[in-house]
DNA sequence: CTGTTAGCGCATTCAG
DNA sequence: CTGAATGCGCTAACAG
């Protein structure tokens, strides 16, 4: 009973499929007015909706993209796919997200089962853990594009934040307010998650661009759940940081969580400065300085240059777009 | 060069292309050892992966749903996106995300296009605009769930907080901590936006309970640009609110704005209690009691409940499930 | 200006 | 156990 073809209002409209093809695409095709009024009639009374899995098939195109991102929950990601789907709404596209955990496995599986879906293109925050994946569709010159995470030697598009200025923007303005004892905490190392590495050595090279030393014991990559325990031997250091850079959010929170907890007062015992913007930085007591990235200017660049790379528009495309990021000085420096 | 279809391996293989397919989808069938070898050679050999259009044109489904919410930035629907992903993951299914942005055109133009791409249902966070559209869906029998705002008159399954309770369980607490003079705030209640709306009833009611006086001038739905005016004007009344309701997460982030900014006290001047989890709440001076919604339980409901829709079991579907909210207390209050 | 003819890639009878 | 035939709904030449 439901489903209504073309060739149904064909029939009701005495005119042949194809016709009602071209009706419905192209309607600069000089047609009489009177079929076209039969056509027109035909499918608004059988109320007839084109099906774009069909058209789809014939095209080899589905007006649809494929987002990956590590873990939806990230303000970042959810501020990237906001602007992605701004722009796919206007190219009439639309995406799929997904979240990969970080987890190499489950991006593959995301990556096959989407590229079997026939999607268009593919933005990816990379995990990093399928390299031969990647390279079998840059070799394949699918629509690829990365976003946050750099991934070497591959010659995929990609979207980043400049995370060494990031850090050079922290330390820079933490030394011009006098502090020289500058630590650095982020989230683990381990993994090869570029941002985090980066933001580390955009630490150190500042540091001694300033001709600070560099201390082991004032900068580590831990898991979360470390952190407490890690602040708390900093903090007993014979020479404790007189100021912490945040690698990110979640770090941002462990340190906050760890002044309140030991009655650190922010910025008088320790200046807090976090990469990452953060809902209350506004709001909090002190006021957080922060360093931004501009996610929705990302995630725009990010749609936008997929986009091109499916219509195929063979425009110049930088490999590499790194984003400035923002010092936003409040009163926790 | 690049599309390896079906019958490429099938005459790789020197089979019919059906009893690849067959090879495929079923290997229960009791197919000879050799020739299921033979197959998979081919396949392996050839790079072969199924096209899922092609099957989705013949099958009439895409393992394919969409999630229409208001706003991608809110954290509530982040955490249900989040969830929803999950349960799509473990069924082989996909989501495709789609800000409406309560705009009621926007919203209908996703519906049709999502589902002119036979999408196999929708999760929607309806802005109440499209009623009729609405109205074909259920009639069509066309999967269908709403999350998070109430449409009356309408069978359609939807998961929603026990608004009113949220209010009540606030209010009791703040009655408990010795407040009488309780306000609320909360965002816009122009548009049929059923949880503002539920909140403020629910805030009534409780306040009766308690034979507490409803006053006019202590509770108002305004736009957020207004907030810090309306404020203003409250607390310049004769008997200011000792204590505030905020409505969900962007209301309280004014409260506490206007606070800070006019150096309120919390709880000493005024107690604050949020309805939504922010995620500064255990780090903020002070620590902010909340009532929490449980944002990942009820897209995980949705999911399940969705995609039970779309297998066509008919068990039986409780047409409005309201889930309990939590109160969390800290120290504002 | 409109109809005919062929597929797109796959799944599904139905014979052999 | 395997293959030939048919069609899902639509588009795309190519004729008329």
């Amino acid at each position: 009973m439901k489903p209504v073809t073309m060739a149904d209002v064909a029939a009701l409209a005495n005119v042949s499929k194809s016709t009602v093809s071209q009706y419905i695409n192209n309607r600069y095709d000089y047609m009489s007015e009177e079929t076209k009024r039969r056509i027109e009639e035909a499918i608004r009374q059988l109320g007839y909706k084109p099906n774009y899995v069909a058209k789809s098939l014939k095209q080899k195109q589905t007006s649809t993209i494929g987002v990956i991102v590590a873990n939806i929950l990230h303000t970042f990601s959810t501020q990237v796919i906001r602007s992605i789907e701004d722009v796919c709404r206007e190219a009439r596209f639309h995406a799929i997200v997904c979240n990969a955990d970080d987890n190499p496995q489950q991006e593959k599986e995301y990556i096959e089962m989407l590229r079997a879906k026939q999607i268009d293109g593919l933005i990816v925050f990379p995990t990093g853990g399928n390299i031969d994946l990647y390279q079998t569709m840059v070799k394949e010159q699918y629509p690829l594009l990365f976003v946050d995470r750099f991934v070497k030697d591959l010659p995929v598009e990609s979207i980043l934040l400049d995370n060494e200025k990031a850090s050079e923007l922290a330390v820079d303005h933490l030394v011009e307010s006098g502090y020289r004892k500058i630590g650095m905490l982020t989230t683990s190392l381990h993994s090869n998650i570029t941002p985090r590495i980066e933001r580390i050595n955009g630490y150190k090279k500042a540091l001694e661009k300033h001709g600070l030393p560099i201390r082991e014991e004032h900068y580590k990559g831990v898991d979360v759940r470390q952190m407490d325990q890690v602040l708390a031997e900093m903090f007993r250091l014979p020479e404790p940081p007189d100021a912490l850079i945040a690698g990110n959010d979640l770090t941002l929170m462990e340190i906050l969580k760890f002044a309140k907890k030991h009655n650190l007062s922010i910025p008088r015992q320790v200046a807090v400065i976090g990469i990452d913007e953060v809902s209350f930085s506004g709001i909090y007591h002190p006021p957080l300085t922060t360093i931004v990235q501009p996610a929705f200017e990302m995630g725009k660049q990010a749609a936008e240059s997929l986009l091109a790379q499916i219509k195929g528009s063979d425009r110049e495309r930088k490999e590499i777009q790194r984003f400035a990021p923002k010092l936003i000085i409040r009163e926790s420096t």
